[in-house]
DNA sequence: GACTTAAGTCGCAGAAAGATACTAATTGCG
DNA sequence: CGCAATTAGTATCTTTCTGCGACTTAAGTC
């Protein structure tokens, strides 16, 4: 089991750490979601963020303090990917790692010692670690629908045509813009400002806001059309 | 730290137990969904079936071999639900506890040492086991539209109706016969049989069986409703 | 002033989803 | 037997949703 450079907080207490945390800090990046790595002196040793479980914090709680320690400030949005523990390389050496996926406003510095790497430009990391970046994008997919993850990659004023881009960023195709915007309309999601902004071209957009309002529980139909 | 009866494979070597695997087993009966729970002696003394997690282990690996041998069969389905760490109370002392998520067909007789408790009446498990089941009924109803989780509930022959009443059990909702049928239609997803099953009162139902067609990929719209 | 670019809107055609009502096949019972 | 009750399965109508192309508006560019 190889060791490079590691977090400071890896192993202060001298015992083996059994349990790391590792954090996939994702962007909005132009076309792209970029995904915050470490790069440890060398560019070839590049590595997600992590640090060594501590078994007497809740780890819901390390994860949250993690990030935003790692990050200067607390992530606009954080949830747990899942648990992977096999035969795959960890920087740490651990058997166990726990994944948490962490979202940050477009735009957003890297801190110091990190920087922003394209989600499909990001290779050699150890294989544990690789493996997490696609789960981590995949379960911010999944829960794009049900939090309000996209408008929280953006500024707090935002034009729906960003909005847009961040939504075909994360589910990986194009929409179209009347129906997007028709859904969104439907849904009492934002609210307009009275701002607008002029971006070189063409129309100015005018700016939204997030400002969700209370509506009857929409229960969706059963979709079959994923199955099998 | 209260412990009372273990598992034998828990703490077998001495050294005190950091990670715990638990185990939340369910099947649909009747109503409700069922979960399996091994009462250790007592009736007070229900838990989760649990393991002490081997670091040498893959653990998805370890799950599925898990819950082999505790069903003395292997389950149908079998999904990670996530890692939960933090004050609350687990049977094993772990500081640390991987869920997964086990499907069993209907009318599966418990193994020994264990039963079938329907979910709501499921109390009385330490606390951090008690937040595992809805977590993984959660898991369940999130992901039967992806995997055929409601399919694998029931024998290889069903009856549409029963098809139906396991997705109503998932969804926690009545769904509407005459929609049921024409979405699962127009997926492509079950055959029917030459056997047909009369039960009881009213007309004989067709057997279908879980057969399905490949389809090109159908993406689904974009969904604002269950944001807020 | 004409052309280009991007924002935003309109309306249609087809698909999908809900509801009601209907037919079909069996059991239970007088 | 004959009829009510019960459950399975289907037909049809209506409403809503969605994909799509075409359109208008407002800016920059030449």
């Amino acid at each position: 089991m190889r060791e490079r450079s590691r977090p400071s907080a890896a192993r202060a207490s001298g015992a083996p750490a059994i349990v790391s945390l590792d954090l996939v800090c994702c962007a909005a990046a132009g076309r792209h979601l970029a995904v915050l790595v470490r790069s440890g002196g060398r560019a070839s040793a590049m590595m997600l963020p992590w640090t060594a479980l501590d078994p007497a914090t809740a780890i819901d709680a390390a994860a949250a303090r993690f990030a935003r320690e790692q990050l200067g400030r607390a992530p606009v949005w954080i949830a747990q990917v899942g648990a992977s523990g096999d035969g795959r390389r960890h920087p740490s050496g651990a058997s166990l790692s726990v994944c948490y996926v962490a979202v940050l406003p477009a735009g957003t510095p890297a801190p110091d010692g990190m920087e922003w790497v394209a989600a499909p430009d990001l290779t050699g990391l150890a294989s544990r670690q690789q493996a997490m970046v696609p789960a981590a994008v995949a379960a911010l997919r999944d829960r794009m629908d049900i939090a309000p993850i996209a408008f929280r990659m953006l500024a707090p004023e935002f034009t729906l045509s960003e909005l847009q881009q961040v939504y075909e960023l994360l589910l990986g195709r194009r929409l179209h813009k009347a129906s997007f915007r028709r859904a969104l309309q439907g849904a009492y999601l934002v609210e307009p400002t009275d701002s607008w902004r002029s971006e070189g071209r063409g129309r100015p957009a005018q700016l939204f806001r997030y400002a969700p309002r209370k509506r009857r529980g929409v229960r969706r139909s059963v979709r079959f059309e994923l199955l099998g």
